[in-house]
DNA sequence: GCCAATTGCTTGAAGCCTAAAGAAATTGGC
DNA sequence: GCCAATTTCTTTAGGCTTCAAGCAATTGGC
């Protein structure tokens, strides 16, 4: 914070203007304010599909995003699976499943070969009852996106993939 | 979800292939694709700011952003003001709040104006905290987007701005 | 076969978050 | 001045989330 709005300048020619600049701290206000603006970018977007959700479905994002997870493969997934597609813990995937099979949309057993393993799948209902939220969603998402021409979003899809890869990379060279 | 992977088509496309083409769901699919890709971005990002500033400061990130608010501003602001900038609901800013008065990182008063109205602002140990952190927090936004050029960020910048220009809007349709 | 290390999941404590209901203070129409 | 509507904040119930500790089952080196 307390940033100067100054936008032309890059580390090249601050290393080029005077030798003392690389002792001096590097500006980095631009980065700062993308991911800000990222950052409130996703915040709304996904403040608002969370309000449709419970509005029109009584269902909160966690569960769908849970269920979205799981049509993707008929034969179920491990807990482990779904945490580490979800980004989120073990931990809270445990309460989310035991919540969603006591709801009826899931169905849980644990493996054969491996006694630690739980597998999970949607049971028919929760098919159904996803399918009906999943088509209303993607309308959703369209029309929240429904300024972006389709090479904006084309665009959008390029920088974000490029932003991902730097973050990941970023992310390993801390815990390698 | 069950989304073809078929990139090349769009509306008009499909308008102009057949008549009947209206009446089929439309394809939503780059959309869908493109949220989904920039919740991927952000949850990884913000993931790694939380555990950064967890590990070098022992702070959570909804605590520094609320310093961060209101770092901004010398004299306080009332907890509506930071539950609206924040974009979250009035009881969790309570909440905060207690906790980082507690912790001796902000001051709160009553407004001699409005009995109703509370005024937070930074103790002098806070606001020497969170310069600190805030310091150490631009350089990792920073290597977390260091592959990104210049023009990369300014694009970006400008495709987010145009993409929450559209979701507002289509918030608004909803509630007007 | 034995047992140490690893893997998969659960539990518990603490904090974050929302929606909804409620309390206290202020405002504005009369 | 009176009082109904509004505004500001708090409280409550319920759910989400993480980290750390713990339990149970499996694996691999010997």
């Amino acid at each position: 914070m307390a940033v100067p709005p100054a936008a032309g300048y890059d580390r090249i020619m601050m290393l080029d203007s005077e030798t003392k600049a690389v002792e001096l701290p590097e500006d980095h206000g631009n980065e700062l304010r993308l991911w800000l603006r990222l950052l409130t970018c996703t915040t709304l977007i996904e403040g608002e599909v969370r309000s449709r959700l419970r509005e029109r479905f009584d269902v909160t994002l966690p569960r769908f995003d849970l269920m979205a997870q799981l049509d993707k493969v008929p034969d179920g997934m491990t807990l482990s699976d779904v945490s580490k597609r979800m980004m989120v813990s073990n931990g809270n995937v445990t309460g989310l499943v035991e919540r969603l099979v006591e709801s009826g949309h899931l169905d849980r057993r644990t493996s054969e070969s491996d006694r630690r393993v739980q597998v999970i799948r949607l049971t028919k209902v929760g098919r159904a009852e996803f399918r009906k939220m999943a088509a209303e969603h993607e309308t959703w998402i369209a029309d929240l996106f429904s300024d972006l021409t389709p090479k904006d979003v084309r665009e959008l899809m390029r920088l974000l993939a490029k932003t991902k890869a730097s973050a990941q990379k970023s992310a390993s060279r801390r815990m390698p």
